[in-house]
DNA sequence: GAAGTCACG
DNA sequence: GACGTACGTGACTTCG
């Protein structure tokens, strides 16, 4: 049977404009209950093929003022203030959004859209059909019947006879219109009965029926007010009775039949949204998903008002969460921020979310306050599962660009709670690839650089120290203000940073490494890897036994006890008390007493004391080992996951690589046999291996492209050991000695070479070293004039750029401090190459999960990544396949945006721990 | 919080 | 003639 669904227009458009933000255009033209109708239409034919979808539609709209209720009473209506400034402009629109869906559109002069409506629902369910009416005017409920509902979207609900009942104590819809005629309604200005209101109203007509009846057993009542006003607006209820009565005796403008369905041409519908800007609808009509977002450039950022604080709103309800959501749906992007109660995002339990859609359009909202002793009331707050659900869809909706400021950190608390966050830009990543070298990028600071804004800083929120409180229990106002502000200035930044990207070259290597990385690094940080407690105990205290054993000797051959650990004590034994040679070092007047002083001291074998400094270095690295391994990193796993969860920070290093910390994964111990004990603690679940993939001398070979140097290309190409060649090209020969030399030369030319830096290292005079650099020059041209490339490039520019266009800037190459100048220098040689490498690996990380997928491979799971090695956790059956994919990602990373001309090599190695797959 | 030291690439 | 010498990180300890 067909089903009719008859949309009140007019009606619609009114609760639209009251219920929804005022949204603007792109042309600046209000459209808040436009966008709001638009929407609705869109639900309304995405049912068209459900079981009870509309086979026939219409919307109908009022068509003027004037109707023949205004001939009935001149009153009617007439006390309704004109429609706001900004709604008057949307009637048309509404026009046109329903021509957009090329949806019959009728009007009636004289008529009311209602009476229209109860024409058209009369006809269908005479033939038998069945009808909704989209919209929930009470007046409208009238027509409820079998076979006819009322669809309210706004509510996503369907309203009955049951509906009815509820809301007026009782009444079946058929005798609503006497209800209605009693209580008047002063918005319409139907008179009624004065004093009689709902309730009474729906008292009287269960009571005794009808409206004439009531009237007629008015004089029998008992004495009262009611009694006489019954009596005395006998006619004026009549009257009302008449009004809000609907006529459904009109010929119908349009057949029943033409009304029918036909499907929704494509090209009208999309010109529509297009003139409109509807970004999430046209995303949906089919259009790339993650096409990147224009910057918002309707108003000039200069001309952003200053943060008011005061502005922020609080969410405490749903209904004022779905506004926040349909504006971000609207626009197409919303700037996010999560409050929590720790900085492990891992951990962290969720306290609130902000949002913000504008400069101060901002808003808090609270989800985790209260429920402690110090904040023992319980603010009002939107039930947390509730508003995650309504988050989720927001922030799994791929017409909505959500931006953060570290959005790391919030992608890994959402996604904790199921919550897929995409697509997305990130603040402080932008900032990062924009001006790494320049100043930090944390939000405090970028504020009062880019805004002029200081921030509320955190530690002014909850305090410090003993006294410092759980953002949960800071009062909502003050909860709001910090986080909503957070929200805004976030947006504030990304308008900026949006613009700036493709303005300076920035957008290249934000959109092709940093930016898709995020979500890559967020699982990694997630998964974690198992870490054997056992096994770091067992280590923890047999380090433990040696070190007090090498202490009571150390104080022995000392001469008495003092604090090992304490650089300037030891100083003053070695120097002072042993007599041993050596000289102050830095400011501080403290004598060195670093590994390489200390084993110089070690390899005079005469010296009074060697065994002294032997213990010592031994208590060193024993003391390392047990503070900063064996014992911290039990603490640091994960009780709930058994795991070890570190936190990358993608802006941590100058040169565009990674940086870990709490813990630090990329300097877990591997150069000594007694470290490395350390590196099988990392292990795999049952079944598993770990596997650990490293890039062969990636920075030399990179070197050997950058600067084209057609010896070390060669060399490449063939497999060789390039330490070796170096050693045979410098030395003439090749053994032990040899091939260590090259191989620190090798380096210092990646570092920036100096002859100073390399005598110390080599042990030879600065002289010695120089012939050496010398020679380097001469048996790989193109070293030395790469070197005078990229100084010439950093002193006109600022900044050095890698392969995929990633700048670091260095301010210092310009200071009139030779000491800094020199040492920005050498930066500058070394960060093109670095980050190069660190911009492989990064797309190389990118690709690897939907390689790895394709493959069938989806239970390998990326662990770790240290600079220029990938560490895998995956069924031990896989093995094989993985490293096949695994090999052929990261030495593939360059391509297609860089050719290089050098081979990239990658080893493999697989193991029960990490240790043991290296 | 600075300085010194040392773990990694 | 002095400067103070390799690039990039983070964690721990001592000490003022």
């Amino acid at each position: 049977m067909p089903h009719l669904y008859l949309v009140d227009g007019s009606g619609y458009i009114f609760r639209a404009y009251h219920r929804l933000p005022p949204l603007t255009n792109v042309h600046g033209e209000p459209v808040g209950a436009v966008y709001g109708y638009t929407t609705m239409l869109w639900r309304l034919a995405d049912e068209v093929h459900a079981a009870e979808g509309p086979t026939h539609m219409a919307v109908i709209l009022d068509k003027s003022s004037k109707t023949f209720r205004n001939d009935l009473y001149d009153q009617y209506k007439a006390h309704r203030p004109p429609p706001p400034e900004d709604l008057v402009p949307q009637f048309p629109m509404i026009r046109d959004a329903t021509r957009a869906f090329s949806l019959p559109c009728i009007e009636t002069e004289g008529l009311e859209a209602d009476d229209i409506i109860a024409c058209y629902a009369k006809a269908a369910l005479a033939q038998g059909w069945s009808v909704t009416i989209v919209s929930s005017d009470k007046d409208l409920m009238q027509l409820i019947e079998p076979g006819l509902d009322l669809y309210d979207t706004m509510n996503n609900r369907r309203l009955g006879a049951e509906h009815v009942a509820e809301k007026f104590f009782g009444i079946a819809p058929n005798q609503l219109g006497d209800v209605l005629a009693l209580m008047g309604d002063s918005v319409d200005n139907v008179p009624g009965v004065p004093g009689v209101g709902p309730k009474t109203a729906a008292k009287l007509i269960l009571e005794h029926g009808d409206l004439e009846s009531v009237l007629a057993a008015a004089e029998g009542m008992k004495k009262g007010k009611l009694r006489d006003n019954l009596i005395e607006h006998a006619d004026m209820a009549r009257l009302s009775r008449e009004l809000v009565s609907l006529r459904c005796d009109v010929a119908l403008p349009e057949p029943l039949e033409d009304l029918e369905l036909k499907g929704i041409p494509d090209a009208p519908l999309r010109a529509f949204l297009e003139h409109h800007g509807f970004r999430s609808l046209l995303t949906k009509l089919g259009q790339v998903a993650d096409a990147p977002v224009p910057a918002p450039a309707s108003v000039p950022m200069e001309e952003d008002p200053p943060c008011n604080l005061d502005e922020y709103e609080t969410v405490q309800d749903l209904d004022a969460l779905d506004r926040w959501i349909t504006i971000a749906r609207h626009q197409g992007w919303i700037a996010v921020d999560t409050e929590t109660s720790s900085t492990d995002a891992t951990q962290a339990e969720l306290v609130g979310v902000s949002l913000a859609l504008h400069p101060n359009l901002a808003c808090y909202i609270p989800l985790g306050h209260g429920g402690t002793d110090l904040l023992a009331e319980v603010p009002v707050q939107i039930d947390v599962k509730a508003a995650l659900a309504k988050l989720k869809d927001l922030m799994e909706d791929p017409s909505v660009l959500k931006i953060g400021h570290n959005l790391k950190f919030d992608m890994i608390v959402l996604g904790e709670r199921g919550i897929d966050m995409a697509p997305h830009d990130d603040t402080i990543v932008m900032s990062f690839d924009l001006d790494a070298g320049l100043h930090g990028h944390g939000m405090d600071e970028l504020a009062a650089t880019h805004l002029s804004h200081s921030c509320i800083a955190f530690k002014d929120v909850v305090g410090t120290g003993k006294t410092q409180r759980g953002f949960h229990e800071i009062d909502l106002k003050t909860a709001t203000r910090y986080a909503a502000e957070d929200a805004d200035v976030t947006y504030r930044l990304w308008k900026r940073f949006k613009a700036r990207l493709p303005a300076e070259g920035a957008t290249r290597v934000y959109e092709m490494v940093d930016r898709p990385l995020i979500p890559v690094i967020a699982r990694m940080e997630r998964r974690g890897i198992k870490v054997d407690r056992e096994r770091l105990a067992g280590l923890s205290a047999e380090f433990a036994g040696q070190i007090a054993g090498l202490e009571t000797e150390v104080h022995a051959l000392a001469g008495g006890p003092f604090t090992i650990g304490s650089p300037k004590q030891l100083g003053d034994v070695l120097f002072e008390r042993m007599g041993l040679k050596g000289g102050r070092k830095g400011k501080s007047g403290v004598y060195s007493t670093d590994v390489t002083e200390l084993e110089r001291l070690a390899r005079d074998k005469d010296a009074p004391g060697v065994d002294l400094v032997r213990k010592v270095l031994e208590w060193r690295q024993l003391s390392k080992l047990k503070s900063t391994y064996t014992d911290a990193l039990q603490a640091q796993i994960n009780p709930k996951t058994g795991r070890v969860h570190t936190s990358y920070s993608l802006t941590g290093a100058q040169t565009g690589r990674l940086s870990s910390t709490e813990p630090n994964l990329q300097n877990i111990p591997i150069r000594t046999e007694v470290g490395r004990q350390i590196r099988d603690a990392f292990v795999a679940e049952p079944g598993n291996v770990i596997l650990a993939a490293d890039y062969s001398q990636i920075e030399l070979r990179l070197a050997a492209h950058m600067a084209d140097v057609p010896a070390l290309r060669e060399a490449f190409a063939n497999g060789d050991d390039i330490h070796s060649l170096t050693a045979q090209e410098l030395f003439g020969e090749v053994n032990r000695d040899t091939r260590g030399r090259a191989k620190t030369i090798n380096f210092a030319i990646l570092y920036g070479i100096s002859r100073w830096g390399l005598a110390g290292r080599l042990d030879v005079t600065p002289d010695e070293a120089q012939a050496m650099i010398d020679r380097y020059f001469e048996r790989f041209p193109g070293v030395n004039r790469y070197m005078a490339d990229t100084l010439e490039g950093v002193r006109e520019r600022g900044f050095t750029e890698t392969l995929f266009g990633r700048k670091t800037h260095f301010p210092r190459i310009k200071s009139k401090n030779q000491g800094e100048r020199q040492g920005a220098e050498r930066a500058a040689i070394n960060a093109p190459i670095q980050g190069t490498s660190a911009d492989i690996i990064k797309r190389a990380m990118v690709r690897m999960e939907p390689a790895l997928d394709a493959a069938g491979l989806g239970h390998v799971r990326m662990l770790l990544q240290v600079h220029d090695e990938l560490v895998f956790e995956l069924p031990e059956g896989d093995v094989d396949a993985a490293s096949t994919v695994i090999c052929e990602v990261m030495e593939n990373a360059a391509t297609p945006a860089v050719t290089l001309t050098v081979p990239l090599g990658v080893d493999i190695g697989t193991g029960l721990s990490w240790g043991a797959a290296h």
